[in-house]
DNA sequence: AATATGGATTTCATATAATGAAATGAAATT
DNA sequence: AATTTCATTTCATTATATGAAATCCATATT
């Protein structure tokens, strides 16, 4: 999860984030004494450190049960830092010409330690009110997405990716490296890479990398929607269309191909 | 900006998130001198708190020019903040269907201290490829959504809202409490807000609250577009659509009107 | 090629600010 | 009314954050 160790000589900060990331989608609220717990703190340390994150309004509390949760701040600050993403501005058009195109739902997304992380989304016609996931990760070799990066990668850079241990949320995740090998040999030989089941039971996606001026990969772009949707010649149909985003959002961003 | 005053016995955290905080859509990157300035510290405490927010990801280094800018765990908390909010679920659809009837954008807010906080948007068919400001924040008192709320608070609260000094980003911006406590009585008469070129030149907003279970008010809903795109006759017809649509969100909270 | 310049890091002695055990307070629950 | 379960405050102790100065490093400049 951390990018590095933890740094030394700002313990203080570095419980506090960790607090922080202990507010997920599954358990978005904590009492002061589960948290502690949970995080491995003294209660005293941990209600002081709550209390300076609520007073910068990172933390809230929710007025009926006075429980903490994620405060505006962090919305705040995750907007800032998608804005300063150029990617986002450069892509959206595309993102938006694919889902109108296919009618499922397109993605714009990075690798993050192994993580591929979703920047920008624009919904499927079929998801009508659904609810957008940008700020979600997932395991990159699970997603396709993250196995269209990591195949651009040079190859020290995508071991340097990858984690110990290959999680395998459902039963169709490449589980060791020998697979994944293979994969991303396929990958490369292809342009893009197709994900069927492989994060999720019925979720098929397909993505293609993205690159910049030095030649280097930086994102990719998938087009995704349930099993039933996705035949395999339809497969090949979005899979070139991704493809070609790609590449144009790729040329806009000054790669010579 | 900060809910409370900054809490004390934990000062290398308020600091860290004095530094976070220092990256603004006008700043999104920073040298270490310059920050270190900005924030008035200590370069070595910046650089300590900086390499403790970077070793968990809320920092990130322009991998060009080593300068720092916000990291990607900043948008997956923004994620999980935004996602923990059960409104912009219940939101969605209509903030869609409003898009989709006015051919203009239609945002969801709350307030957050003195300040209206774009939650969720859905864009006007006009900016294809337009970058959604989900996390950006404007004074309350020069939005259509920030008066709703502000109109519908009782007295006591609409004044704790509301900061020393009014902002007057634009010359038809609300400038005095006087002139503010007019427009709520008219704001409270119609039953949604009309802010016309308070915010920004040329942009006309119009708001209408959105209440929870318990009658108060928590957020508000919008629709805008040019000022040329917005006679008044038009702007009435936007107004009892989103009138209704926010009467429909705060119906599925509970409201009982 | 050698040198200067403007950064970013590291070092280290010091004292301040963070720590946690225990006491207290405030609500629910019995 | 008593009990339990939390959150919050107090306070003495020391671990931890601090900043001045030294060093390193990359990039201009001569």
């Amino acid at each position: 999860m951390a990018t590095n160790d933890p740094y030394p000589g700002a313990q203080a900060v570095t419980r506090a984030i960790g607090l922080l990331k202990a507010f997920t989608d599954a358990q978005p609220e904590w009492g002061l004494g589960e948290l502690a717990q949970a995080a491995g703190l003294n209660k005293t340390t941990t209600f002081r450190l709550l209390a300076a994150l609520e007073s910068e309004g990172l933390i809230a509390r929710n007025p009926q049960t006075d429980a903490y949760r994620l405060g505006p701040e962090a919305i705040v600050l995750g907007g800032r830092a998608l804005r300063a993403n150029g990617l986002r501005a450069v892509s959206r058009a595309e993102l938006e010409a694919l889902a109108q195109e296919t009618g499922e739902t397109a993605t714009l997304e990075v690798l993050t330690d192994s993580d591929a992380l979703i920047l920008d989304e624009v919904l499927s016609r079929h998801m009508i009110g659904g609810t957008p996931s940008i700020g979600t990760r997932w395991p990159a070799h699970t997603t396709s997405t993250g196995k269209a990066i990591l195949a651009a990668l040079p190859d020290d850079l995508l071991n340097a990716a990858l984690p110990r241990r290959l999680p395998t949320p459902t039963d169709k995740s490449i589980a060791d490296r020998e697979t994944l090998r293979a994969e991303v040999a396929k990958v490369r030989r292809q342009g893009y890479a197709v994900a069927s089941e492989e994060l999720e039971p019925g979720f098929v996606a397909i993505g293609a990398p993205v690159h910049d001026h030095n030649g280097q990969v930086i994102a990719a772009i998938s087009v995704g929607g349930p099993k039933n949707r996705m035949p395999a010649d339809r497969i090949a149909e979005i899979a070139a269309l991704v493809k070609a985003a790609a590449e144009r959002i790729s040329k806009q961003l000054g790669h010579k191909p």
